[in-house]
DNA sequence: TTGAAAGCGCTACCAA
DNA sequence: TTGGTAGCGCTTTCAA
């Protein structure tokens, strides 16, 4: 009947304005408070602004300005992986006391998902992107050129970024226990993960654990990549598998601490010995190793501290403030009580 | 210098229209595939989105069409615990699957900041919000009443929603795992959790654990809130705190499994025998407890499920296809090992 | 201190 | 099958 004011039923900037008595560019003023008007008009209009429930269609203030939203799309692969999640919480946390929200974007490990979605969420003319891993399809590259959008790339540090990025070399860190597992007398060692259509962190720490291992007299006998999530059972089976299916394997590196569980089950509940019988080490040191009764040989990375500093780029970047290209964060390996103390021959 | 064309960089649709030789509007259909032109136009204009890399203002679309945005505003109280992050990766995926994004807003277990986060995002105009918890500030339910827009709360079901609601009943689950515990023989118990600001779930379910074993014969001898998160470490030193303060607790329940586990690892520490000294019980089924030694006891609630409904449930609205307003999704006890079996009286 | 006019990129609506 | 015009709610710019 009466309701073709305008075709939502929201308040609009007109009203507040009609019932206060002014002009919209005057209400306009006072609500983002850039001055120019009198404490009296100030005061009307916010009371105008109570009574009828005003709230700012900040679409169109986006639009009027001709610039970028406070939306920032973050992407992450999954969140089933606790890892992950908690890089997710740094990065929202920190964006969001800054007057940012996170867009976000489970890609599921695909390129093809994370192109998708940077096509979407780059529509809606998001203030930044920060996106897991280094690797990126082309039209998504090109995409993001276009767009002319601050990246943070994070996880797999990119030591020449597209824009920014953040995170751990991850080779490195294969490599760093590649070494400490044949210097505590290893020989023999095996790997279970997942297996992933594209280059990815954990395949850069599998190239650097071989690369470690048998560089210093080790050898890799196995590389186990399942078709499954890289959890806690399928740590459990990989395992199973692993050992039935290759003889003399003396310490398996796992993908990541939940697969390394899941091993370590698998070794208790057939009564082999760890580290003696056989050596378990993980990667990322997830929280549940702070309270089980043997510490989870692994790397430590500060996830939630990885994310705050991915948002606290973005944000340098969007104040114009200097921001260093590329930050390594670094990571620690504990040496942990699942593969034998030291004993070099 | 010659700049001036538009204040951003950005292709529209204007040049696009223009490269192609045709009116905004014969682009703007092609675009939205609508009908309504010969292929040979739908042909060129395309031909021209490629090679000028147009991508669509969907702010522009959003405001010309006076319709909302395809985000969903998701708040969820923080990320460091497991299940929301199934939770949130349930909803995400569904979303995703149909072209909707969610905006995350981590609440860290506040009405206040929940209120902050609904306000921004509403000035968004977003399809619609999912928000973790039944309880929201007064504010905060005048601005979601006044924005019209559909609403799942999800988490701790409510049975007569603002809108729609999905979850479990919380004080039912705690009611269940009292008398279950007083059945498995034990009297007197504790509790070890945090402390809230607010009422939640937490407290529903101690609520309905307390009447559970008080009206079966059994007390409930100490509550632990500690001010801290409720994630293992807490649950360790809090088991240390309750037992050295309270002497003849035959079983303690947890706020959830995380805090359980941290107490699983304090009685193992100690030497005490679980569940022949002390029962331990938790709450939520942590994916890590399918491959530990002994089956924690617990409640089992499909968190990824939850989430999945929730944008189901949000997605039949926004497609104005009728959907119940309040489903539960349910919740199952795990006897598990961590408290004594049947053996009543 | 205030206001009027123009326009952001797109779509609804009508006309051709 | 196509195009012109108006307008979404706000801000920018300029004038009063």
């Amino acid at each position: 009947m009466s309701e073709k004011k305008s075709k939502t039923n929201k308040v609009s900037l007109s009203e507040v304005a009609l019932a206060a008595g002014v002009s919209k560019m005057t209400a306009s003023r006072v609500l983002r408070g850039e001055g120019g008007y009198s404490e009296r008009t100030r005061a009307t209009v916010m009371e105008k602004v109570d009574e009828l429930g005003y709230l700012p269609n900040r679409l169109a203030t986006v639009f009027a300005g001709d610039k970028t939203s406070t939306f920032v799309g973050v992407s992450i692969p999954d969140l089933g992986n606790e890892v992950f999640a908690q890089v997710l919480e740094g990065i929202d946390r920190k964006l969001g006391a800054f007057g940012h929200q996170s867009v976000l974007g489970l890609t599921q490990h695909t390129l093809r998902e994370e192109e998708n979605w940077i096509r979407t969420v780059l529509s809606w003319q998001p203030a930044g992107l920060i996106l897991t891993g280094r690797y990126h399809s082309k039209r998504a590259l090109d995409m993001l050129r276009n767009a002319n959008v601050p990246v943070v790339e994070i996880w797999d540090l990119n030591s020449s970024p597209m824009d920014m990025s953040v995170g751990i070399n991850h080779f490195d860190s294969g490599f760093e226990m590649g070494r400490f597992i044949v210097s505590r007398g290893y020989r023999k060692v095996g790997y279970v993960g997942t297996s992933h259509d594209t280059a990815n962190a954990a395949s850069a720490r599998l190239d650097g654990f071989c690369k470690a291992v048998e560089g210093s007299g080790g050898s890799v006998a196995r590389q186990l990549c399942l078709h499954d999530t890289a959890t806690y059972y399928p740590g459990y089976y990989g395992t199973e598998q692993l050992l039935g299916s290759t003889r003399g394997i003396e310490c398996i590196y796992y993908q990541n601490d939940a697969m390394a569980f899941g091993g370590l089950q698998f070794c208790d509940a057939k009564g082999m010995r760890v580290p003696d019988d056989i050596g378990v080490a993980g990667w990322g040191d997830l929280p549940v190793a702070a309270v089980m009764r043997r510490r989870l040989t692994s790397v430590h990375v500060p996830h939630l501290k990885l994310g705050q500093v991915a948002a606290e780029m973005m944000l340098a970047r969007l104040s114009d403030e200097p921001v260093e290209a590329c930050r390594d964060i670094g990571f620690r390996l504990i040496p942990g009580s699942t593969v034998k103390s030291a004993e070099t021959r």
